[in-house]
DNA sequence: TCCTCGTATGAAATCGATTCCATCATACCC
DNA sequence: GGGTATGATGGAATCGATTTCATACGAGGA
């Protein structure tokens, strides 16, 4: 593996010009930067990253803290991520927190010991401590999907607004018994969507009724128990709101065993939706977050900060979530429950 | 940002010592150790790995190449690596090459230069040239999912028996035109799963009309066009394999957009299953890889190379692919052709 | 008593780059 | 002809760790 050294000798240069020729920087002469480029072709020689790195205090590398990158949310946020960072020459390091603050934590910990750049972090939970952590190395960061306690350049979703047009869509149904399937009462997506979801009944005149209003986490498995809980309720709801696609998707298995149908015995409408791929026929009515775009500006904007504007304020960008009205929740019903839903309500309690 | 200078400074030992403790090699005393850990403990001193990097030649760094993080598939693989590297405390640096052959030369010289300790390759076609340029630095890497022409240690699913499966499937179901929606031929997964399709049609004494085999690539839009093609043809084919899952969903869009019903009109089967998480009442049947298995049995192989047995000799793990039989195929057909296929491939050339 | 060996520690070289500073032409201007 | 930019290059320090080598001490064996 030939160093600098190598290069120069067989260029007949010093290691300070073949620096110079490489980064193209100060001053070479065009001869020199010749011999200088035949010597690097012919021995095949690429500088080593880690000596720049250390010498240089700049890795060309991001940190990518997320929850899940199974969540194909926080995969197409990744590959956003990954192009807008490639793009402008650097690398990304992937780490998933199940949703652990102490996961997340460690990892921050490793990557600041790596020297990354900067860091797109998704919290884990509402708390500053690494956030702060990160700051005071002096190292950019970007808070993606999630608020936090502190300020701090942020791009997330319109949670609250995409919330707000999913119930009043329910409301225009003539829904009026909407139960939220809630994520962590620890994140902000859960908290804002449930804001939105209140601010869209109050606007209606509705009372809210907190039976209707559950958190657990954002899983198939709390999806599906809240699913069961709030159809056992009496009344039972006439339409469901989960506050992402895997507590959509437990839900809709809960409702299936207990032979309850979407549409037609109950609404369904989730935030997030299923990319484009991975389904032939979309049947969520959803409020879809531009996840690529989202990774992808949150990234630029960590480049900008690394490129040096620092004197900028703080910048929170928020991205609206788009409604797409589809089948699971376009059967209207009248204002009396629907027959339906009591009967698989009591069968479910069997 | 304090160095193993301060901290040796603090600890009134030389840095030697301090390097003896973090690393836990040489000899330490008892006494002297807590000294240092408290210097550590109270300048919150965190040793630079770029530093240790660029001394100690290792790098707690894997790389990972792959083509399109997107695809569930993929994701979950990419998910099974991480969690083994993390176990083992390394780091991962994901790469998506969209099955470019150029990104992937690029992104693996640019991780040798970062000086990854080892790679997880998903090779974009049948060339070794970046497998070869990986090993003459010598470098350890595992070949994943897909064949190159050099022995070098694999990770792959078993596509030629996962087809086999599959299309034996089909013919007891009755059918015997059968159309492959294949990959791209330069891929081995593609060939091998046509390889898999023409022992099974062997075997059942069929011979194969290779107007039924097509090439394209691994995208929603191939799978489209050729569901369309073999559509077309006269007589129209039974049941369609697809070589992967988003072929699939290609091929079922193009078949739903022509009012093909599946699998009344049609039966269709594929390779790759979604996850469980994604899908509220899976469809298709397909031959199922154990996707986050063998990403993780690739990283802990990569490992234990890394861990120093060069000695071994080359290895290639070949993970079954499970069959699972779904509604898509459920739907028997006699010797004669399906009436309805020749109706829509009427109206679909209209 | 002397030698050896195991334990403990430090000094200094090293990894492979960048960067600061000094040096030296050459050209230009007065 | 002397002073001064400007361009071009090299020497050496530096980044922050690891690692080699030398040294020193105390215990145990001959």
């Amino acid at each position: 593996m030939p160093t600098i050294y190598y290069v120069a000798k067989h260029a007949g240069v010093a290691p300070a010009t073949v620096s110079r020729v490489i980064n193209d920087s100060g001053y070479v002469a065009g001869e020199t930067r010749e011999r200088v480029e035949r010597a690097i072709a012919a021995l095949g020689y690429a500088p080593n990253r880690l000596a720049q790195g250390l010498r240089s205090k700049q890795t060309q590398t991001l940190g990518l803290i997320l929850t899940d990158i199974t969540n194909p949310f926080w995969t197409t946020v990744a590959r956003g991520v990954e192009d807008a960072a490639s793009k402008a020459g650097f690398s990304v390091v992937l780490c998933n927190t199940d949703e652990s603050q102490a996961k997340q934590d460690q990892y921050a910990r490793l990557l600041l010991q790596k020297q990354v750049d900067g860091f797109v972090l998704v919290p884990a939970c509402n708390d500053a401590e690494t956030v702060t952590r990160i700051r005071e190395r002096g190292v950019p960061l970007v808070v993606f999907d999630r608020r936090v306690p502190i300020p701090v350049d942020t791009v997330r979703g319109d949670s609250e607004g995409g919330a707000h047009s999913l119930v009043r869509h329910l409301l225009a149904q003539g829904h009026r018994r909407i139960a939220v399937l809630g994520g962590a009462r620890e994140v902000s997506t859960a908290t804002d969507r449930v804001a939105g979801y209140r601010r869209a009944m109050g606007e209606a005149g509705l009372t809210v009724d907190p039976a209707l209003i559950l958190y657990r986490d954002f899983t198939l498995a709390a999806g599906d128990e809240m699913a069961s809980l709030v159809l056992a309720l009496d009344p039972a709801p006439t339409a469901l709101f989960a506050v992402n696609n895997f507590i959509a998707i437990g839900a809709l298995r809960a409702l299936r065993d207990a032979g309850v149908r979407v549409p037609e015995d109950v609404a369904m409408v989730a935030f997030d939706d299923l990319p484009q791929a991975m389904v032939v026929e979309p049947f969520l009515t959803v409020a879809a977050q531009p996840a690529y775009q989202m990774g992808h500006q949150a990234t630029e904007l960590l480049l900008a900060r690394l490129a040096g504007d620092k004197s900028d304020k703080i910048l929170e960008i928020i991205l609206p979530a788009q409604l797409v009205v589809r089948r699971s929740s376009s059967h209207k019903v009248g204002p009396s429950l629907n027959p339906f839903v009591k009967d698989v309500e009591l069968s479910h309690q069997n």
